[in-house]
DNA sequence: CCAAAAGTGTTATATTTACACCCATGC
DNA sequence: GCATGGGTGTAAATATAACACTTTTGG
């Protein structure tokens, strides 16, 4: 079983040409948030046998792309936008994961805000929709699974970093990232402790605008003020919920 | 850009076949702590234009298994052991990392104990070595940079799971688990606060043995009871440091 | 008896939790 | 005026951090 590193080269020259290779693609988990829920975009799959499920957007890795690149131009193509968080979780290799032939896929989570310049573009896209996340029951290929990969890993970073502002549009009340983080996590946070902490990171801007059209108090509107958070981090401080 | 499901299928039927595959390789960081040092297995990289340079040790992933088990493989060949933690860290695909073609690799880490019997087993592969972490400056191809990223990883896992104890012998001493955080993390600990803190965790078994032939008032010994932790973590309980 | 690490508690500080009422707005 | 969420403080409990001396062994 051991091998050395000289026979490693040789077996590598041969070997890379004949059936070593595989296909390489990458599958997105992208998140949206809206209406109180947490969503997932997913298409209409095609491919036999899985005709009439739902699908992860992905695609074949480019020769000339890394896999973040590829991953990148999933999101762009699929949702219109440039500027989207992605992050890369994990490797999917079952040998038989795919019907066509061997294709080992690189799962990545997205976050974005669903607004409606956004569901004008997806408009023109009409295999593609917003799926809550609890109401996914199965998914073409092993897409489930990676589904439920990309949530774990995402709702862990949701409380160490913050990205949970990608989920939300600029302005926002303190509630409706309370909402959010109560919805992605499932858990209850105390209205006063909540805010006390968000005021103590000190990483949330008040613009100074309320909110309109509300039938009640309007909410003071924060943006999260990315320039600080990066200042904070550098002299050792970490978001945590 | 935007293709709907249908075209991908036709793309991907003729592309899988041509350019769009990829050599997919694993490489493996192999950590172990040894004289109160955390150190990495390396090998001696024959392979233009890296010749004299040290490398990670991985393998081209084989049709008929996982990358998971590729680097098991690749594990279980270099040192002996087939109980190894591992835990696959993240992708790396620049189109150039390889000088003979494009390889996508996972690289992985693992954590092993470095005991006598293993050592034994080196001897045999003289071109394998232990190297300082802190004493490396370079690697072949990109395994620097691979190197660094699964130890950023590794030390984040350090402190929210109980994976140290792997590399440690069986049976320790409190003073002994306290070194190797702090080697490993370079951190300073109390020592009274370190060992409260582990007392309360509960997940180590004092096993009523004591340090022999130290030239000092010898320690109790202790092992991680994995049964134990495994119970706890059900009931929402999580190792922290 | 000396060197070296083992082992052990208390106090101050910071963090986290639990909890209830009045306020501003639209209808 | 009523329904809806906005906004605010305090006290108790818990967790963390700082800190020094006696004990046991081998040489």
């Amino acid at each position: 079983m051991t091998t050395n590193t000289s026979e490693n080269i040789n077996i590598w020259l041969t070997q890379i040409n004949n059936d070593f290779k595989a296909a390489v693609s990458v599958d997105c988990v992208i998140f949206g948030y809206d209406d109180d829920a947490l969503k997932v975009l997913v298409s209409r799959c095609d491919m036999p046998p899985y005709e009439h499920q739902l699908s992860l957007l992905g695609d074949i890795v480019h020769p000339d792309e890394t896999t973040d690149e590829a991953a990148m131009r999933v999101l762009i193509a699929k949702t219109g936008f440039t500027d989207v968080y992605l992050e890369q979780v994990q490797v999917f290799s079952d040998i038989h994961r795919h019907p066509l032939s061997r294709v080992i896929t690189i799962a990545y989570y997205s976050l974005i805000k669903i607004d409606e310049d956004h569901l004008l573009h997806l408009e023109k896209n009409d295999h593609l929709q917003w799926i809550e996340v609890n109401e996914i029951n199965s998914l073409a290929f092993d897409h489930f699974n990676i589904m439920h990969s990309c949530l774990r890993r995402m709702r862990k970073q949701l409380r160490e970093q913050p990205i949970g502002f990608n989920l939300l549009p600029e302005k926002f009340s303190l509630l409706q990232l309370q909402r959010l983080f109560e919805v992605i996590l499932n858990i209850q946070l105390d209205k006063r402790n909540f805010r006390r902490k968000l005021g103590a990171l000190g990483i949330l801007k008040d613009i100074g605008e309320i909110e309109e059209s509300v039938s009640h108090r309007p909410a003071r509107l924060y943006t999260f003020d990315k320039s600080i958070y990066e200042k904070k981090k550098k002299t050792g401080y970490s978001f945590d919920l």
